[in-house]
DNA sequence: GATGAATGAGGTTTCATTCAT
DNA sequence: TATGAATGAAACCTCATTCAT
């Protein structure tokens, strides 16, 4: 029933170790930090952060590990609502990643700027998870594409990358402060990135005589 | 007449070293990497590196400018062809980028990976630099909202995003080998970024319909 | 009871390595010698080295405070003593320098040598704590020049420098064996530095006459 | 008849280096410059310096050098003025000293900076110079410890430390402006010094009656 | 004489990881 | 569990010196 170790009322340490690695990968970024700050974050002797992680790399991939798999869950449970349409499914993974970063902000910008876009370093090592999530988005596309609502000489891997790559862009916009992020943003961005990669930029009259 | 430098046939050193940092970046990654590995690549002493660059970073600073200031140029370029549509402009803009990919692939990978997706490090000091280019995008962008043929709700800024993320993750799925890349796929791959950002991936009796 | 640390029997690891500090600053000279050479000479691993001190300068600028200190206090102390004459002060400071090289001579020598001697570079860190020892000879030339045992016409603080300039000069000169150093030699020099400042080289007869 | 070199109006690049050598080594220590510093110092290109020392060290030693040599020289002729006490003596060569400071306070700095202070590094090696003067200082005391105007009991050894060590004392002093240094003050302590030494601190009634 | 590009040994410092208690 | 002292392998960068022109 408690949380963890022998006193019921113990803290986890793992998880207090954990929180603090995302604080401060996020402040100082991965490279920069060391386990000493990590452990100064967690208010924990220096060692025990190997009592609990085997490295430095291993306390990110963890991090990532967890947070990635919550969000391919998400993607399979939202695939598999079969009432929605290709274009709502897109818009709900759209939406489960920006409510992600709205929430933890810290963590995202860990995974996004120290993992997904980091992939020639730690990244290449997740690449096959990452790739799950890409495969996932473009099934959704895939079945639109059979169905005759997506267009199919867009291939869905290919469409898969739009997407993707367009809300990572987005995420980054906002970590780095390069797009304005009030709630009221976050929440028209859930729609417009979907309208946008869906619908297109081009406004209907155009598209539709195209 | 001559090459550059003292010697009629002299090679000019400094461009050796970065060509060779260009290969060796790539390859090992910024932080993986040595300064004796890019200068034993480039054939040259240690010291030398340090004669024409004052540290580590400053290499990957002016491989990342000049290169970044092509593709400023360019752009504008692009963007002052008055008759061109704004889907045509920023079919040139990805058709520049695929392109600059495909001739070069060392180069924009380090670009790509150790700057513009590390912004958290090096990107920093280049951010200014990358809006430039997210700003000339959405300012071809605007004119299409303003002449009516884009949709006025996706502002400019947030469409520069989903355009430059689709690309950008396009070039990152062909740098770690997610999407084929034969040169039919580069050519391919141009028209249809600019198909699905522009376009929309829904078909167009769909996105009529809407 | 215990040494100090945490085992009953441990080892002060951060002495350890002061005390081989002296030993090779004043073998090798401070710029001579590398952080290795003072692990070696400690019998510790080289990053120990850095756990205690963060620099090599730092070790210096400890064992120049710690030992200054003493003479402070060693000073300030003598001149308490209302009893006795300037020059029983000032010859109980010579004595108190002196017995310090005589006990220390490697810890006085990377003193004089590479702090004192050398106030361009490191020693400009430390020339406040350095002139307080001026000040204080000073103060008591001061007190002797007021009650008049001391000429008027040479000024406390052009007194200290003399004064204590024949003795750093003094131990310079034992330093690099110009002047020979046996226990006498110490002894004798103790008397003879203050009768020489003091009283004056020349004879009495002299000095009377003059 | 010209200068150097092969034009009438040729200045001496040697001189140049030599001079530009001070003012560097005066305001940044000889450690913490560069080759380079002296050689942009005096105008000259990088490698001309080795065109006329061997080493970064022969430049010091040949500023030292050249400059000991000089007083040496003096002392020899203000000690073979044979109608001058011994008081008179050492105030000439107070004299010489304290000028060569007024008028070239970056040269004598170099010197008791680098050279004469710095004995466990480069003085080594001039020690025997060094001596060289402590010697012809020492025999201006025998002189006077022979005809009974100084006392028998401080040998003249001792004596010429004492004496040596206030001037460069009062010389370090002024360097690192610890005493104050108007023309005035320059010309008291040529007095005051001797006074210090020869007479003593200690007033003439204090010291006859001793 | 004059230039400055080229060399490369070496030192300081950092920090992930281990381990004795 | 928990601590933090101890280890030691790198890696960056400096800069005296050489040398081809």
């Amino acid at each position: 029933m408690a949380a963890s170790g022998r006193h019921g009322a113990g803290v986890d340490k793992q998880r207090v170790i954990l929180d603090a690695a995302i604080r401060v990968f996020a402040r100082q970024g991965f490279h920069s930090c060391r386990v000493s700050d990590v452990a100064d974050e967690a208010g924990v002797a220096y060692g025990l952060v190997y009592h609990y992680f085997s490295s430095k790399e291993e306390i990110l991939n963890t991090l990532f590990t967890e947070r990635w798999q919550l969000m391919l869950d998400a993607i399979v449970e939202i695939d598999s609502r079969e009432q929605l349409t290709a274009r709502d499914k897109l818009g709900q993974v759209a939406g489960f990643i920006i409510d992600s970063y709205r929430h933890e902000p810290d963590l995202m910008k860990v995974i996004i700027v120290e993992v997904t876009r980091a992939a020639n370093t730690f990244g290449r090592h997740h690449l096959p998870k990452i790739r799950e999530a890409y495969n996932l988005i473009a099934g959704i596309v895939e079945q639109a594409r059979a169905d005759g609502t997506f267009k199919s000489d867009i291939s869905a891997e290919f469409a898969a990358m739009c997407f993707y790559g367009a809300i990572e862009q987005l995420l980054t916009a906002w970590i780095f402060d390069v797009l304005p992020k009030s709630d009221d943003d976050y929440e028209r961005a859930k729609g417009l990135v979907v309208e946008a990669i869906c619908g297109g930029l081009e406004s209907d009259a155009v598209g539709a005589a195209a």
